[in-house]
DNA sequence: AAAAAAC
């Protein structure tokens, strides 16, 4: 079995992992740190939880510390985009963590905070940095950064950043780095048309995939609820109401939607908080800050929170609307049963959602258990989508599948599997380190039970103590994709 | 049609 010290990282990083109680290394780790160490670009393909940040993070510190060397000034060594600002708080944090023993400086930069600090701490240069692209672009053309030094380029989440919504910002950037530099990208998806604009980014790069393209989270069990639109509200707060509910992310479409079930939830007695791109930057850190540290239980969320967002205890995983991009589901339900937990997924579907539904079962290439929680009148209802009905009979490809009743069985509960404790007794690490939970485990795995201490305050400008951790959703898609629409 | 990301 591969440990963290057959794959070349010297003593530094490795008594940080140490530190943290990794000693193996998950296969993209196995994989990818050989190929950075060597200099290579990189594709790889993992699905969430599987531990790429430390698969880029820990290879590329190795290079910095055995090539030191001033980082120029308002310039830095390596340069890691992220497409929502939670997310790279937290992928700061675990380059933080694993360089803790090495005197190498991260910095974060992204909007919806001050931008003095952020300058103030570039101005000296810093080795690593990790940015949002527009705030990014704006330190850029106040002069602030020059991308002219940069050594290592990631991008994470590529599939997304390549995408509508960010490429603009990614081709204005891409022409400011030297020629001379590695390039890596890392995703849990992607598609094809995205997959042939990476590769022209990337020189003879190596491509690592330690999953099928798009495959669904192993241990996530996953299930679907047909359900009236109307009655969506009554089966979300039934859902919730499990006594095995640890924490729960609950996914909308919109981000009035978001707003409008937390309010629901509250009617019913739920306590729950909102984060999405409405929100300020205070809100959003405040409401993903209280739900890392189990004071909030029930976090509903838009697809800032899909990607790469990494809270321990995650038990559910509730899509009141379906993803109208497929991929989307793959990244949602990657929220739990991470870390090696288990995880539960449901998805709340009306009869106007069945198309989306159906291209997420052929991306995922299964076919989703289905319990039919529509009152008659409904069921009578015209089909919609079609192909409605038979997917309680589908039992697709799942082994342990379970399958419900057709009619009204109810959803998530009997089966017991996903113990009640949030990840099985990670939760402790309690408060004080609260936040820091969850993140940096390179591997995703924890050693045991060892390990209170991830601990990292000093992050100069770093939000403070309820640092964020988000993802975002993706952009536009491209064409192609979104057949949902068409048909 | 919607989401995120700069001010």
């Amino acid at each position: 079995m591969t440990k963290f010290t057959d794959l070349g990282l010297s003593a530094p990083v490795l008594d940080a992992l140490a530190a943290e109680g990794y000693e193996t290394p998950t296969p993209i780790q196995a994989q990818a740190i050989p190929t950075v160490l060597a200099g290579r670009d990189l594709m790889g393909i993992a699905q969430t939880g599987t531990g790429k940040t430390a698969a880029f993070a820990l290879p590329i510190i190795e290079r910095l510390a055995a090539n030191p060397r001033v980082a120029p000034r308002r310039g830095c060594r390596v340069l890691v985009l992220s497409p929502t600002r939670e997310l790279a708080s937290q992928i700061a944090e675990s380059f933080q963590s694993y360089s803790r023993n090495l005197k190498l400086s991260v910095a974060v930069v992204f909007g919806g905070v001050a931008a003095g600090p952020q300058v103030r701490k570039l101005s000296g240069g810093v080795d690593i940095l990790v940015a949002t692209p527009g705030r990014l672009l704006d330190h850029i053309d106040g002069k602030m950064l020059r991308l002219d030094q940069v050594e290592h380029f990631v991008l994470d989440e590529a599939d997304q950043m390549l995408d509508l919504g960010f490429i603009h910002a990614i081709r204005r950037i891409l022409p400011m780095l030297p020629h001379r530099r590695q390039t890596l990208f890392f995703s849990a998806t992607m598609p094809k048309a995205i997959k042939d604009l990476a590769d022209a980014m990337l020189r003879d790069p190596a491509t690592v995939a330690v999953t099928p393209v798009a495959k669904t989270a192993d241990r996530v069990e996953q299930s679907v609820i047909f359900v009236e639109q109307s009655g969506k509200r009554a089966v979300l707060a039934e859902i919730l109401r499990t006594p095995d509910l640890g924490r729960a992310l609950v996914f909308t479409r919109t981000k009035h939607g978001a707003d409008k079930v937390v309010r629901q939830l509250s009617e019913a007695g739920i306590e729950a908080a909102a984060i999405h791109g409405n929100k300020s930057q205070a809100q959003r850190e405040r409401a993903l800050g209280s739900f890392r540290t189990g004071h909030l239980r029930v976090l509903v969320a838009t697809d800032i929170a899909a990607r790469g967002i990494d809270v321990d205890g995650v038990t559910h995983v509730v899509n009141h609307d379906v993803p109208n991009v497929p991929e989307s589901y793959v990244h949602r339900i990657g929220r739990t049963a991470r870390a090696g937990a288990e995880g539960v997924a449901i998805s709340l579907v009306a009869n106007d959602e069945r198309a989306y539904l159906r291209d997420i079962e052929r991306l995922i290439r299964q076919s989703i258990p289905a319990t039919d929680r529509r009152s008659e009148a409904g069921k009578a209802e015209p089909e919609g989508a079609g192909a409605a009905s038979q997917k309680n009979q589908r039992q697709g490809g799942r082994p342990q599948g379970q399958q419900r009743p057709a009619g009204g069985g109810r959803p998530q509960q009997g089966r017991g599997g996903r113990g009640g404790a949030p990840g099985g007794g990670e939760q402790r690490r309690g408060h004080g380190g609260a936040e820091a939970q969850g993140r940096h485990r390179p591997d995703g795995r924890r050693a045991d039970g060892s390990r209170a201490d991830g601990e990292m305050s000093g992050m100069p400008f770093m939000q403070k103590p309820g640092r964020p951790a988000g993802q975002r959703p993706r952009g536009g898609r491209p064409e192609g994709r979104r057949s949902a629409d068409r048909s």
